[in-house]
DNA sequence: CGGGATTTTGATTCCAATCAAGTCCGGTGG
DNA sequence: CCACCGGACTTGATTGGAATCAAAATCCCG
């Protein structure tokens, strides 16, 4: 029996957030700081230091990412309660603005930083296992949502030739049908587009699993 | 699978986890167990007890769910020195199988009691609030990848209306931009969507910002 | 070789995007 | 109180890109 699936998360995780700001604020030497935010203002931008996040007390939130020709994908909506900009890294891999005035509580990320403390390698090390899924799956989720099939194709390959030891060549382990399934795709778009690189000359088949990379340039014009 | 026991999965054991992470893929066995699965083999199914989770030793993996009807949606290919099946609550809620023949190591969730230990509240927390967050973004690849307009905008409806007070009407505080942007959609097919809606009394409009639903079974429907 | 699975290619359909007007508010000022 | 303005939303017509339907071609693997 397949479980029901949520079509669109909005933020299931506030009750875990709540308590864990609720006792870091008693252990913690500073406490968060009131910002207020008037509809549509820019809470934070892509490439902004990650140094704060932050607790919505009032009002809604939207978490975004643009691509380079104004593409927009929102990552997530956050009402009361919700904790967002809580990400790894030094910089926000996302924006976030207010869908409406809004009030939050920003906290500094070093102030709650488990890394400081050697004790806790465990969770250091699963924290970053954990923010590691999660950045995967929200440029997942950019690559299904406002992206044509060739931009995801292009951008699947040049995801793989990254973990390939040849910079110029892949091998596929995977079947088209999962490709497809990966992308939001059908196989016979998938198959199609590759040909269609392959016409263009960017890359080269040899054999359905083995691609050629000629035009990494070019492949990245495409992806987009 | 052995039944699952502790009611907060996330923590692990301080000395299994710090051993593990130590660990170099196929040295020292002695944490975890070695297995191995031939090609679309299943590794554990959506709905399995997350007793387990795994470290790829070699081989590819993939993770997926599955909609009512078949529809499948790839959430990630592993490789060798990927962890996968590290998940919040005490299930999958994805399923991984085997691309190719492969090589894992299975590591054992911890059972104690997390909240024994109050210095590790903190990281307890940090750590279910990443993995939440991790659990969102897939969701909405979900949503993404496979879904029509209407299964994407009734679905947005259904999460929205949990989050109401009201479970029978919804103030929405986003624009239809910001929701076509949410669903990969645009907002001509949104509100055409909504209009369909209405049009089959499933819900009412009474202002552009103001959804009552008609019929939620018949909307649960639709969301697929 | 032979046969089934996988992949490619071709023809057509269909859903959602795009292009293009309208309509409906919600505010503002006379 | 009402007329007007501008942004948000809806609706209509058409296009376009990917899905679907349908064969071929190719690749494996016994």
């Amino acid at each position: 029996m397949v479980p029901h699936l949520s079509a669109a998360p909005l933020a299931q995780h506030a009750t875990q957030a709540r308590a864990f700001l609720e006792q870091d604020a008693g252990t913690q030497p500073t406490m968060g700081s009131v910002q207020h935010f008037a509809q549509d203002r820019e809470i934070f931008a892509q490439g902004d230091d990650a140094d704060y996040f932050f607790k919505l007390v009032s009002g809604v939130v939207r978490t975004c990412k643009f691509l380079a020709d104004g593409r927009r994908q929102i990552d997530a909506f956050y009402v009361a309660g919700d904790v967002f900009g809580f990400e790894p890294g030094d910089e926000h891999r996302l924006s976030a603005e207010a869908v409406t005035d809004c009030t939050v509580v920003a906290y500094r990320k070093a102030k709650t930083d488990p890394f400081a403390d050697t004790d806790r390698h465990l969770s250091r090390d699963l924290l970053e296992f954990a923010m590691r899924g999660m950045t995967q799956a929200q440029n997942h989720s950019l690559l299904l949502g406002r992206r044509s099939a060739m931009e995801k194709v292009a951008g699947f390959l040049l995801d793989w030739v990254q973990k390939s030891t040849n910079h110029r060549q892949i091998s596929l382990a995977m079947t088209r049908q999962d490709i497809a399934d990966y992308l939001g795709l059908t196989i016979e778009t998938v198959s199609r587009t590759l040909s269609q690189l392959e016409r263009d000359h960017v890359i080269a088949l040899p054999s359905a699993r083995q691609i050629k990379l000629h035009n990494l340039d070019q492949l990245e014009e495409l992806a987009a």
